[in-house]
DNA sequence: CTTCTCATTGAACAGGTGTTTAGTATGTTG
DNA sequence: CAACATACTAAACACCTGTTCAATGAGAAG
């Protein structure tokens, strides 16, 4: 309730409507083919005014992503309720009303895919988020053990930040073609059945590939069927070392 | 075993060299940030010749795309034995040999990232692969039911290519920076982990989404404890429609 | 009022870009 | 041999890019 002129930048100074105008397009387009004049004559103004604010146009980016990484670690952002802070809250928040916040998360799926410093820090973030949060669950008993929880941490980071990159596939999958609350609604019940149950019904996989890679059973055997039944082994040969396992579900 | 010059653009005809020198500078690189002249430099051409072969920088783009396509389609590249089909697998051994085909591994990531048209078809390639497997696996007993098939194949499917758009960030989780085969290696458990498992130790949160989407238990509900304990409900008001799914672990 | 600051503009500039074009060498074909 | 197609180069061209610079206008400070 306090600050919502995101998308609307109405009485805003001209320097933060170059500003926002830039991240809109950048997030986008992509910086590279994004244009200065574009942006200055989106926002009304001459080419030269937005040089002047900003000195050059890494000038602008950088202005961007310090704009993009406050807001996204501003503390209270979600709700009236004292949520906890963190960066993952608020990109969970702005998920819920994508309408608001889409030129924000388009922006954020382009720093991390750049491979900037800025997307390296905020990923470095959302991954310790995670793990931390993980770390608790598991202590609490409510997470389950993992072999590699540090990976684990990272993996689950990379792969909610896969809606930010594949913005596109992902509405495509509902017909749409933009990251709209209808396509977070149709991910959101996959992604936490996933979480919840996994998609294998024994555990076959699992251990293939903990021979694979030598390890023994360092993660906790719960609940586990374990005939051997469905998913063959991974591949043949004992050449390759973890073959099976990144694909979604080809290792089979 | 059949052609190996992926690499090594030994003897190859100039034009072949052209498309691999640019395959791989667009894929390290980027379309836009790489230059015709960048890669006639590498190559040891000029300019002209370049565009001689190809008629514009588009056209070339496009044969990378043909090219890589036609590549990671191609029937039998995994091993001697008689694979199934698909580019699923031809991207699987790619994973296993990733000194090799890292070039083509990150124009792929580059496809998808950018998208393109041929981006959108290798996906929706990979995801019908994956949602077939599923189904087989199904009928199977070996791969669990799922309240949305083709939501979760395209979901995974999403998650498995995020090693290629976030390479940076899982070598970095190791300490490289490529995606090396010591990656990949590392990647593989926690997501073997994951889809066989789940993270999450009872169905708290899984309830809960049921809940806010309105859906009843459409997916099956085995093995699930029901003592609500760690992940506190999703918020407190009922407006939003589905946090705490999309991001990896936050939702507590 | 005067002076100073600063937002803003319009035009120009230097550099890099994709692309074209004329020309050269090298085979290949008749 | 001549004629021709093709691989290839060097140079230039037109365009777009980020950037600069002098000038203008308005408002604040004195």
């Amino acid at each position: 309730m306090l600050n919502m002129r995101s998308v609307l930048p109405e009485d805003a100074t001209t320097r933060a409507r170059i500003r926002d105008t830039a991240i809109e397009l950048f997030g986008r387009d992509g910086f590279r083919e994004t244009t200065v004049r574009a942006i200055a004559t989106r926002v009304g103004v001459s080419p030269g005014l937005v040089l002047h604010h900003f000195g050059s146009k890494d000038g602008l980016r950088e202005a961007c992503d310090d704009y993009i990484l406050a807001e996204v670690e501003k503390p209270g952002e979600t709700i009236g309720n004292g949520e906890k802070p963190g960066a993952s809250a608020n990109i969970q928040s702005w998920l819920g009303r994508t309408d608001e916040h889409r030129p924000w998360l388009r922006y954020i799926g382009r720093m991390l895919a750049d491979g900037s410093q800025a997307g390296d820090h905020l990923f470095a973030e959302f991954v310790a988020y995670t793990e931390r949060v993980f770390a608790e669950g598991e202590a609490n008993g409510s997470v389950r053990p993992s072999s590699d929880p540090h990976m684990r941490a990272v993996t689950l980071t990379a792969y909610s930040m896969s809606a930010l990159l594949l913005e596109r596939q992902f509405a495509r999958a509902v017909g749409a073609t933009e990251l709209t609350n209808e396509v977070v609604a149709a991910m959101a019940l996959p992604a936490v059945e996933l979480m919840t149950h996994g998609v294998y019904t024994t555990d076959d996989l699992l251990r293939a590939t903990q021979d694979a890679l030598g390890v023994g059973g360092a993660d906790d055997g719960t609940s586990g069927a374990s005939r051997a039944n469905g998913a063959g082994g991974t591949g043949g040969d004992g050449g390759a070392s973890s073959d099976g396992a990144a694909e979604g579900g080809a290792g089979a």
